[in-house]
RNA sequence: CGGGGUGUGGCCCAGUCGGUAGGGCGCCACGUUCGGGACGUGGAGGUCGGCAGUUCAAGUCUGCCCACCCCGACCA
C-alpha cells in the first residue's frame, strides 16, 4: 500500500477525549474513528491488524481441534428467559425495537450454541466438541472507557466446549489454556494467567489472561515468590492462627472519640489483627451484618457469593442506625434479632478480639467466636491485599494492575440441563454435556498491545499483529533518481510475499519518518539520494536506535532476516 | 445511577465588559526548500452541541435538554 493512497491521516496532537496511551496513538495513527460512546470504526490500518489476530487465533483453536462456526447476533427473548439471563444481564443487553419487541442483540452465545448442539448431538460418540466463531458481540456497558478498552460493540472469539464428563472437560479446559498461551505470545504479548471469580452464573474454575499495565481496570495479587496469581476478586491469602491462649472474660471500655481501628488498637495497645470491625451491607433489600479481622477489607465479590446475593451495597449511615448499631462502635454482640450474620473466617483464628460495644465511646475487650458471637455463615471475605501472605509459599503477596485480555470458564451443566442439551452414555443413560466457554476480545486485545508496545514517539506493533511488516520510506521521493529504485524496491519486497508500506509522500523526511515511528511499522526502511549515492539503503528496526546500512542488493535477504524468515 | 469536567472548521485551542468569530496544525494553489513534524504568498473551510428565553444586539447572560470524557457504582 501506497501512503499517498491509504486512508486516514495521523494527528500532530492527541484528540482531548482521549486519556489512555493506547487510545490516544489509535487515533493519532488513524487506526480508528470513534462513532459514539463505546462504538468504534476501525479504518484500514487497525483492521489489518485485527484480521492478523484474527487469523492467529483462528489456526490456534484448529489446532487445539476447535471447529469454526458463526452464530446469529439476532436472538428470540425467550431463548434467554429459558436461562434466566434476560434478568441477569438486565440493562446491559440491547434489546430491539422490532415488530414484536421479542428479539435482542446478543452480548454472548451459550443459549444458542446449547440449542444447537442439544439438536446435533445424542450420543457419547458425538463428544468432545469445541465449537468456535470470531464475530460481533453487543453489550450495553454502563461505563465504556479507554478507547478499545471497553466499548459496547465488539469482536470477539468465544469457544465452548462439550465433554461426556468433568475428566473431559478438563483435557478441553487445558486445550483451550494451551491455545491462548500459544495465542499471546504469538501476538508478541506477554500475558499471565491468573485465577478469577467465574461470576454469578459460572461454574467452579475460571482463569483470567492478563496483560500487566498501569492502565489496566484489574487488579491482581501475585506471590513475589511463586507462581501463585489470582485476581484481587477470588485471590486468597493466608490467615495467621494465633498461639492458643485462654479466653478472657469480655469487659466494657470507655474509648472516648475513638472511631478508627488504628486509633482503637493504639488505645488498647493491640495489635490492629487483634480487632473486629463490623460492616452493615444490604444484600438484594436485606440487611446483612459482616465481622472481620480489624486489618482486613472485606471483599464484596466474595461477599456476594457467600450470600448468594445478586446486589450488594454498604448500608446507608440511616440503615445503620435503624438497625439498632451506634457507626463507629458497631459491634456483632447483641445485635437485633434477625439480622443475618457472615463472619470472615479470620475471626476463628484469633481469640480475646476487641470489638464494638454497640454503644457510644465503647468497646469490648475479650470477644471470642463463638462463645459471644455467633454467625450465619462463615466464609474467607477477605479482600486480599499488599502484604498479605501466600497460601501456597507463605512469601509475601503484592498487587498489580492489569488489563483482562481472555477469560475461560469450566461451566458445568448449567445450560446444558436447563436447554436440554442431553446425550446417552455407554449405559444408555442420558446426561447433560459438561461445558466449558473461552473468549478473547479482539479490539481490546489490539489496545492492550499497544499498552505494552509503545514509547514516547508512537507505537511499537509486536510484528506478527502489524497492520505492514515494514515501511518503505522515500525521501525525496518525487526526485525520478529516488523513485524508481523505490517503486523497484516495493515491488520487489511485495513480490516476496513482505507486507509493505510504501511512504512516497511528497512530504519532508521529518513528516515521513515521526510518521514511521508513530505507525510503529516494525521494519524501517529509508531509500534516499544520500544513501543511493552510497549505493546503499538503511534498515532499521521500530524498536532499536541503531539504524544500518546495506548494500542495495542485499536488502530483501536482510528484511527477511529482520522479519525471521 | 452518583460525583467531576468539556462542547467554537478535520485536530489542538483563544475569544476580555454582550457589539455579529480568531490563531496554530492539517487541507488547496504557486514558488523556494529537502535526513527528524521547512518557509513565503494567496485561498477554501464555522447554523460557536441543541432548543427556548433576556436584549436594539448572544459564542458570551438565564433556563431546559443533548453529546462526549474522567472517577466511582457496575462489568454472565
Amino acid at each position: 500500500m501506497r501512503v499517498s493512497k491509504l486512508f486516514g491521516k495521523t494527528l500532530r496532537e492527541s484528540p482531548a477525549e482521549a486519556e489512555l496511551i493506547s487510545h490516544k496513538l489509535m487515533l493519532r495513527a488513524g487506526l480508528i474513528h470513534q462513532v459514539g460512546s463505546g462504538i468504534y470504526a476501525y479504518l484500514p490500518l487497525a483492521w489489518r491488524s485485527l484480521r492478523k489476530i484474527e487469523q492467529i487465533i483462528r489456526e490456534e483453536m484448529d489446532a487445539a481441534g476447535g471447529q469454526e462456526l458463526r452464530l446469529s447476533i439476532l436472538q428470540p427473548r425467550e431463548l434467554w428467559d429459558t436461562t434466566g439471563r434476560t434478568e441477569a444481564f438486565g440493562p446491559d443487553l440491547f434489546k430491539l425495537l422490532d415488530r414484536r419487541d421479542r428479539t435482542l442483540v446478543a452480548p454472548t452465545h451459550e443459549e444458542e450454541l446449547t440449542t444447537i448442539v442439544k439438536n446435533n448431538v445424542s450420543s457419547y460418540r458425538d463428544l468432545p466438541v469445541i465449537l468456535y466463531q470470531i464475530h460481533t458481540k453487543f453489550r450495553d456497558e454502563p461505563r465504556p472507557r479507554g478507547g478499545l478498552i471497553r466499548v459496547r460493540e465488539f469482536d470477539m472469539k468465544d469457544a465452548y466446549s462439550f465433554d461426556v464428563d468433568q475428566d473431559g472437560l478438563d483435557k478441553s479446559y487445558d486445550a483451550m489454556v494451551q491455545a491462548y498461551k500459544n495465542i499471546y505470545a504469538r501476538c508478541g504479548l506477554d500475558v499471565i494467567m491468573v485465577e478469577a471469580d467465574s461470576g454469578a452464573i459460572g461454574g467452579k474454575d475460571s482463569h483470567e489472561f492478563m496483560l500487566l499495565a498501569g492502565s489496566g481496570e484489574d487488579t491482581i495479587v501475585v506471590c513475589t515468590n511463586c507462581d501463585y496469581a489470582a485476581n484481587s476478586e477470588k485471590a486468597v491469602s493466608k490467615k495467621h492462627r494465633q498461639a492458643p491462649e485462654p479466653e478472657a472474660a469480655m469487659e466494657e471500655v470507655h474509648t472516648p472519640a475513638i472511631k478508627t481501628i488504628e486509633a482503637l488498637a493504639k488505645f488498647m495497645d493491640v495489635r490492629t489483627n487483634k480487632t473486629l470491625k463490623t460492616l452493615l451491607y444490604v444484600a438484594d433489600d436485606e440487611l446483612v451484618s459482616t465481622v472481620i479481622r480489624g486489618h482486613f477489607n472485606v471483599n464484596e465479590i466474595k461477599l456476594k457469593r457467600a450470600l448468594k446475593a445478586k446486589d450488594l451495597r454498604l448500608a446507608t449511615p440511616e440503615e445503620v442506625k435503624a438497625a439498632g448499631l451506634v457507626q463507629g462502635f458497631a459491634s456483632p454482640i447483641g445485635l437485633k434479632g434477625g439480622l443475618k450474620v457472615v463472619a470472615d473466617d479470620s475471626v476463628e483464628t484469633f481469640s480475646n478480639f476487641v470489638a464494638g460495644a454497640n454503644k457510644a465511646d465503647h468497646h469490648l475487650k475479650n470477644v471470642n467466636y463463638p462463645r459471644d458471637f455467633q454467625a450465619n455463615i462463615v466464609a474467607d471475605i477477605t479482600l486480599v491485599e499488599k502484604g498479605q501472605t501466600c497460601i501456597k509459599c507463605d512469601s509475601k503477596l503484592t498487587t498489580k494492575r492489569g488489563i483482562e485480555v481472555g477469560h475461560v470458564f469450566k461451566l458445568g451443566t448449567v445450560y446444558s440441563e436447563i436447554i436440554g442439551a442431553h446425550f446417552l452414555d455407554n449405559d444408555g443413560k442420558q446426561q447433560p454435556a459438561i461445558m466449558g466457554c473461552y473468549g478473547i476480545g479482539l479490539g481490546r486485545l489490539l489496545a492492550a498491545a499497544i499498552e505494552q508496545n509503545h514509547d514516547d514517539k508512537g507505537i511499537l506493533f509486536p510484528t506478527s499483529i502489524a497492520p505492514y511488516e515494514v515501511i518503505l520510506s522515500a525521501l525525496k521521493s518525487e526526485d525520478s533518481e529516488v523513485t524508481k529504485p523505490a517503486d523497484a524496491l516495493y515491488t520487489t519486497l511485495q513480490k516476496e510475499g513482505v507486507h509493505v508500506l510504501y511512504d512516497d509522500r511528497p512530504e519532508s523526511a521529518g513528516v515521513k519518518l515521526n510518521d514511521a515511528d508513530l505507525l510503529g511499522i516494525p521494519v524501517r526502511v529509508v531509500v534516499s539520494p544520500r544513501n543511493l549515492k552510497n549505493g546503499v539503503v538503511e534498515i532499521k528496526e521500530r524498536s532499536s536506535e541503531q539504524a544500518n546500512e546495506v548494500a542495495s542488493g542485499e536488502v530483501v535477504a536482510e528484511v527477511k532476516r529482520l522479519l525471521g524468515r
